[in-house]
DNA sequence: GGTATCTGCTTTTTT
DNA sequence: AGCAGATACC
């Protein structure tokens, strides 16, 4: 057999695992060469650059049963790490069908932080920790630097510890320890972020925690400073594979660069075109540096795309190809022509939403040739989850079914997190966050004053909160109803926590009688606001959710790194979600609304991270293009309301980069023949401004060009009402001026572009001045 | 301690 | 516009 060629290979392998090796690979069938290439290469550095759509989780899973079968390694010695929970769980499961059989565990597959949490639990000590540390989420992260700004006397306003908590995340995305922050970032958050960090460091250590950067930039930490326990990992784990590493940051970077350092047996899987977690921390430049990094690395690219037709490869190649500095790839497929990316603009955000709604429901019934779509098979796609409302609104009142897929997650849910913040004061006394968040939840009489009273107490005994409390009351520090109450809470807590560990008691019994006991369940009950039953519900859902755990630990270890919400429930239903919980997905028909500059590609990405950012934005955009298997609709408005205000918007400059030969251009029903009086009748001034400047933009007018005879032309009445927008803050003091909701009115005040208005029906009002004419040039 | 009002902000989000 | 967080007020 030709993949035996290595000749180490056999040396340490078993008897048993040569008989495993000498069994038929029907898992490499039917792989095309790049794919089996990428698998058969086990050995060194290796570096899979997979297009969208190319089957990289096949070629993924490929190997890794393909290591175990060749008796390289046993499956708890193969390192397989994700981004997100859903990559590993599905990983596992096609190893598991690929092998035929459940594997006996793959205790190493897993995200990055699932697996340096179990790292960490080892050698806690090593980075001053207890292995049974806790980990805080996002909200007690901020609660703890808001209490450490609170103390510098910072003002909170100018200087938001959310600013802060966003600069310790990036340093630590970067691996840089407060000792280590680079000298160009000393005056970070006012010069006291290095400061504040390193408390907050302290503070956590104190705590017995630490939050999702410190999971990895303690695993990095000790690797660095403890070879004998590097070297112990750099040996057990003899193979390394990483999904998506295109996302990863500097620390994980450095983690896998320790992790492989020995026998650099490490396969990375990645598409660099498909990198749009810059503004998280993920640097591209790991992988566009891969070869570097590891010399004599095998770079192998799956550029056969199995996924959309050659029509939709083509446009988003179009759209990528304006890109710098790529790794290149060319993806190509076999399926038909198919249809030409769709591409249309609307009036506004509510007609495109209508326009999809409508076309949702055709290709539903199935339309103009194309086969008839069912409602899972479609998805919308935007940029910012602003959009999905329109969309929402629409579907609603049209009746048509719906998800939206990565809103709010259940486990950060007010009533959830409060009930896990019992559960944590149970099982982890330290955890200080936690009863700090419950101590007065239920309303317990016990507010500022006498919580600064336990704080202080405790941190004069150098204990944790709990053990503060109950000193305290012990010298009768704390007296009246609030006094009764922390008594009660307190024995509450004791009782609770003999609890844990008895066998008569099952956790799911235990955490009903903490919520019941406590007051928590009742404190909802007796909530008259209409929320309260859906609160409740969550409560049962969360006790039912922890029947599958063995205790309340493991429960709290799962929810803190586990913090998805499958909940997949009832019927066929077009799917809403942003452009960024696409990726990985793909649907047969794909729509991708709001393409204007300012939106997609968004001012603030350009603003902030100027080419770079742009370049970001590409990606989404080939990200998009690529989910769709065969049929890909962009859509783009001529006036789309922003914050409130209503704001003309140009085509994105990315559709001047399709490719038109692979676009069609569809006609908007509202706009082809007639004039703009008949199909816009509800159209205002400031609109037809809009509209004058979209019909004039090089997008609009390309897009007139291809469309030909169907024609978008712009009818000749638009042209004569074009009004100067940069002439409409010209307004004078006493002018007559004219708005299409107030009527008539006489200028009173101006300030820049902002102008207050008495109208002679409608009263005083402030109004921007795009939004007015004067009152002669009215052209009704 | 609970509510009512005001202010300011506003992309993307996993673990 | 719509929301969250903070402040003001009862």
């Amino acid at each position: 057999m030709s993949s035996f060629d290595e000749s180490d290979a056999f040396e340490s392998a078993s008897l048993s695992a040569r008989a495993m090796a000498a069994r038929p690979q029907p898992y490499l069938d039917g792989l095309n060469p790049a794919q089996r290439a990428a698998v058969e290469q086990l050995e060194g550095p290796v570096l899979m650059l997979a297009g969208a759509g190319t089957g990289k989780t096949r070629a993924l899973t490929a190997r890794i049963v393909h290591l175990m079968q060749q008796g390289r390694a046993r499956p708890n010695e193969i390192l397989a790490v994700t981004f997100t929970n859903k990559a590993a769980r599905e990983m596992k499961n096609r190893v598991g069908s690929m092998l035929g059989q459940q594997i006996e565990g793959m205790p190493w597959l897993g995200t990055f932080h699932a697996i340096c949490v179990k790292l960490l639990r080892r050698h806690a000590e090593l980075v001053g920790l207890k292995s049974n540390f806790t980990i805080l989420d996002t909200d007690d992260q901020l609660r703890l630097l808001k209490q450490l700004v609170a103390a510098e006397g910072i003002d909170d306003k100018r200087w938001p510890a959310r600013m802060l908590s966003g600069i310790i995340d990036d340093w630590k995305n970067r691996a840089l320890l407060p000792d280590k922050v680079p000298a160009a970032d000393a005056g970070a958050y006012n010069h006291k972020g290095v400061e504040i960090y390193a408390q907050y460091q302290q503070r956590l250590k104190d705590l017995n925690a630490c939050d999702f950067g410190d999971l990895l930039l303690h695993m990095v930490t000790i690797f660095q400073t403890h070879e004998d326990v590097l070297a112990q990992y750099q040996r057990w784990f003899r193979y390394i594979l990483v999904d998506e590493y295109q996302d990863t940051n500097v620390a994980q970077y450095l983690w896998l660069r320790l992790l492989a350092g020995g026998h650099k047996n490490i396969c990375c899987v990645g598409d660099d075109d498909q990198s749009i977690y810059g503004w998280r921390g993920a640097e591209v430049g790991n992988i566009l540096r891969f070869e570097k990094d590891f010399p004599g690395a095998h770079v192998v690219r799956l550029e056969q795309n199995y996924r959309s037709t050659p029509h939709i490869l083509a446009a988003a190649s179009g759209v990528i190809a304006g890109n710098k500095g790529r790794l290149g790839k060319t993806l190509w497929t076999e399926a038909e022509q198919g249809e030409k990316v769709r591409l249309i603009g609307h009036w506004d955000g509510d007609e495109e939403a209508r326009w999809v709604g409508e076309e949702i429901e055709a290709m539903q019934r199935g339309t103009r040739g194309l086969r008839a779509f069912g409602l899972d098979s479609m998805a919308i796609l935007v940029r910012a989850s602003h959009q999905m409302r329109s969309f929402e609104d629409r579907f609603l009142t049209i009746g048509l079914p719906y998800r939206v897929i990565g809103g709010p997650r259940f486990y950060e849910r007010l009533e959830i997190r409060d009930a896990m913040a019992y559960f944590r004061v149970v099982t982890s006394p330290d955890d200080d966050l936690a009863f700090e968040r419950i101590v007065n939840t239920p309303k317990r009489g016990l507010g500022d004053v006498a919580q600064q009273k336990i704080q202080r107490t405790a941190r004069e005994h150098g204990t944790n909160l709990v053990e503060g409390a109950r000193i305290l009351l012990a010298h009768q520090g704390i007296g009246g109803k609030g006094g009764a109450q922390l008594r009660l809470l307190i024995d509450g807590i004791d009782r609770w926590s003999r609890m844990v560990g008895d066998a008569d008691v099952s956790h799911v019994e235990l955490a009903e009688i903490i919520l019941d006991e406590s007051g928590y369940t009742g404190h909802w009950q007796n909530d008259k606001t209409p929320e309260a039953p859906g609160r409740l519900e969550n409560l049962k859902e969360l006790v039912k959710a922890l029947e599958q755990f063995e205790n309340l630990q493991g429960f709290l270890e799962h929810v803190s790194l586990i913090m998805d919400n499958e909940t997949e429930e009832g019927g066929e239903k077009v799917s809403i979600m942003t452009l960024h919980a696409a990726k990985g997905l793909e649907f047969p028909a794909v729509f991708l609304p709001g393409w204007e500059d300012g939106l997609f590609p968004s001012q603030r990405s350009m603003d902030e991270s100027g080419q770079a950012g742009l370049e970001e934005e590409r990606r989404l955009a080939y990200v998009g293009i690529t989910r769709a298997e065969e049929i890909c609709t962009i859509s783009f408005v001529a006036n789309r309301r922003i914050f409130g205000q209503w704001q003309s918007a140009m085509p994105s400059r990315f559709i001047d980069e399709l490719p038109e030969d692979h676009v069609d251009v569809l006609t908007p029903p509202g706009l082809y023949g007639g004039g703009f009086g008949a199909a816009m009748p509800t159209s205002t001034l400031h609109e037809e401004a809009a509209n004058a400047n979209v019909y004039n933009s090089p997008g609009w007018r390309r897009l007139q060009a291809r469309s030909g005879q169907r024609g978008m032309s712009q009818p000749a009445e638009a042209k004569n009402m074009t009004i100067d927008m940069t002439a409409s803050s010209s307004f004078t003091m006493g002018e007559r001026v004219f708005h299409q909701k107030f009527g008539y009115g006489t200028i009173q005040g101006i300030e820049g572009d902002k102008l207050e208005v008495a109208f002679e029906k409608a009263g005083d009002k402030k109004v921007v001045a795009k939004f007015l004419s004067a009152a002669d040039d009215v052209p009704f």
